[in-house]
DNA sequence: CGCTTAGTTGAGTTCGTTCAACGACTGTGG
DNA sequence: CCACAGTCGTTGAACGAACTCAACTAAGCG
């Protein structure tokens, strides 16, 4: 039950955007900028714990994470759940359903989440008039392509404590990134989450983490886990990092 | 070592591209049409077996597939293999390499395929001009995305049956919109590919592929698969179906 | 004819699961 | 304020799914 953190004025104008201070991202022309600004609806701020997109469901928005911290997941009919992958600030959520129709898989917030909001009568007018934004979003579903043939490999052939250390060392590579480690907490994660990504149980999971903590890679703590060694998580799993050097966003 | 089959005219030209009667594929404008014969570069004859584009090169290409199998896989450094997703007719390769630049997967050949080779110069001028195709592109994208996510589902989550099921009803359903199913014959496929697709060893696989066959709902001959049954592996996965209409293709 | 590749089968072992119980912590309602 | 329920993490024990090892058949090819 986190509350939404501090009330977010209605819209923080594009311009203003705090994640293009980042040099993770490339930057926008002030055409492009402008663009985004009035495709740009609104704001929506999200609890943890809420459920932002659906599975089955057909009217699927469009969405850019301000902050926060989510995940997207699928379940069959018995319950077992498997997680996809995570979104985090400046991850476009949606796009699968918009440009398909209806939504495959739901979307989570694992913390209080603020997301942009756009218009999606507007996405043909972007591939109309910006060229540059539609190779962009061609490049940021490419991109999570590539990630999920990663976890792909990762959940069909790596042993149960590579898997493990490959998940640690990805979130924290890609948190790193973002400048998320402020302080020295980390992921508002559970072992549940962690298992229903790795195709672990929970109990394995656990003993799993346990052993990664012993070999000092990591530090449990309630409620989130704090990455000692990133370099040695991604050597033990075998893992290359995602070599990004800078990524578009919307 | 099968080998490539009768001798293909240097080019066939878009305007009498087989794959365009078929139902499944949207139709072109003219004026689509026109511009893809013109990014149409030439063709490419591939040997089974042999591989057509590799982990961690550069120059990547990007084609479209004609006619013929293959798959995409990834491999650990000691050699375990993922592999990702099938190839068939219709379906573009190379696009994670061409937009991000390094591959990070290979394809491999299952049967003698034949390639639309593509300009990857001409990939910037089809987004300035074709905002239609380049919707197309992102579409092909997020498709990829939807059956990685599926997947990922199925290795981390169903068990070894309901895995098995699944990827033969998932081929079979894929085959079957493409009318590849002219003879009674089926996927030129060994156990070991079905075994590093679900991420179980060979000889699990095996016992498991007899426990389908058991039931009814398979035969395997030699070299290969058929399907007696796709509705009743669906459901013993649990498995929707893909759902899918019509689809684009360049 | 031997060599290789693909599939099959059995035996023993390991990895990961389920079941179960328990402690720590949090929030809620009386 | 305390009692209670709920969530999350932890641990041990027993079980089962999937693995490795190994041996053998059958087919295809040089």
């Amino acid at each position: 039950m986190a509350k939404t953190p501090a009330t977010h004025a209605l819209k923080t104008s594009c311009e203003m955007c705090p994640l293009r201070d980042l040099p993770h991202f490339r930057e926008f022309t002030p055409d492009e900028l402008n663009f985004v600004s009035h495709f740009k609806r609104g704001e929506l701020a999200i609890d943890a714990g809420a459920t932002i997109l659906v599975e089955g469901s057909h009217s699927a928005h469009l969405y850019t994470v301000l902050s926060g911290w989510g995940f997207r997941y699928k379940t069959l009919e018995d319950g077992r759940r498997q997680i996809l992958n995570y979104v985090m600030a400046g991850d476009l959520v949606g796009l699968q359903g918009t440009i398909m129709g209806e939504m495959q898989h739901s979307v989570e917030a694992l913390s209080p989440v603020t997301l942009c909001v756009f218009e999606r009568d507007k996405l043909m007018t972007l591939y109309n008039t910006h060229p540059s934004l539609a190779f962009d979003l061609t490049w940021i579903a490419a991109r999570e392509e590539r990630i999920l043939d990663e976890h792909l490999l990762s959940v069909g052939r790596r042993t149960a404590l590579e898997r493990a250390a490959y998940l640690l060392a990805y979130l924290y590579q890609r948190a790193t990134v973002l400048k998320l480690f402020s302080t020295k907490d980390f992921l508002p994660i559970t072992q549940q989450h962690i298992a229903d990504t790795l195709g672990l149980s929970i109990v394995h999971t656990n003993k799993t983490l346990k052993k990664l903590a012993q070999r000092g890679l990591i530090r449990w703590q309630e409620r989130g886990c704090e990455i000692l060694n990133g370099e040695g998580l991604s050597e033990l799993a075998g893992w290359e990092g995602l070599g990004e050097t800078r990524r578009p966003f919307i």
